[in-house]
DNA sequence: ATCTTATGTGACATTTAATGTTACATAAGA
DNA sequence: TCTTATGTAACATTAAATGTCACATAAGAT
């Protein structure tokens, strides 16, 4: 399968949207995220309808922020995006009914679930403004010292 | 991505090995993981190379367990596999040099990475023998009694 | 009113990494 | 030497994501 990169990616999307004045076109996003516009109008229609975005048509329209960064989770961009499939790895699912397959099926969604958890509760620690706030970090480093980079 | 089911199908192909008295064959295993031999020998290779399993040429040949289920955990299926890519999330990788991707990047990296740690976690705690004791509860409790079932 | 700029949306192409399939080399018992 | 296996490479298929294109719709600008 292809990677999903609709989390980093719309994440990346948010934060240039806090530092614009006005509204964010498709256009704009699209060359900022590297791709185009019609991606970048699917991917955000479900953080509209989540209530953390507004759409504007016409002129001097776009999409803006409909919250702060403060008041946005992780885990919420996460769900507004649908919550995408997180795994690579599937079960047998082969329908034979065999039990054995049924047990290994069982023990691999076990140890699935506990990530799918571990990942979803980091995602409900953080909110989207930490990430501006390492930036504004990585920024000052970046400028004068290296030193600190790990 | 279409799902990777390895990790699932070998632990049902070891249930299904300790149960037999000889080698399977790549063919046998193929019939009872829904699949062709071809995947077989190329998927339990690995586990050869691991030291997991050994197989024979020839006549009265196949695939053996090269040690009890009570002394395989887990993980050790899984790295024997190559520790197959667990997710189906990616980062933005742009290569765009933005400092705002990379910020976005290692906040979700970051998610990903506890995710991956709770996984491997608990793929370390448990022995294929675990898988096996299930598989038999399984079997008593679908012989008579049906309301243990959740 | 009409033009221009946007989003909204559906259909289809492309990409990518997995499994599936086929063919044949190699090893070893019968 | 025949038959049964694994070993392995090459290629086909599949599935699910992103990429692309076309056109409808809404709303400010002229």
């Amino acid at each position: 399968m292809r990677a999903d990169n609709r989390l980093p990616r719309v994440l990346h999307a948010l934060l240039h949207m806090a530092e614009m004045k006005g509204p964010a076109t498709s256009s704009q996003l699209a060359k900022m995220l590297g791709t185009n516009p019609s991606v970048v109008r699917r991917t955000m229609s479900g953080l509209r309808d989540a209530g953390l975005l507004i759409s504007v048509k016409g002129h001097g329209g776009g999409w803006s922020l409909k919250k702060p960064l403060e008041e946005i989770s992780l885990i919420e961009v996460y769900e507004a995006l649908g919550q995408p499939q997180l795994f690579a790895i599937g079960l047998s699912q082969s329908g034979s009914g065999c039990l054995m397959e049924k047990a290994a099926d069982q023990f691999t969604a076990n140890a699935l679930a506990k990530a799918s958890s571990a990942f979803q509760a980091e995602l409900r620690e953080v909110k989207v403004s930490e990430i501006a706030h390492q930036f504004k970090n990585q920024l000052e480093s970046g400028a004068g010292r290296k030193q600190h980079q790990i």
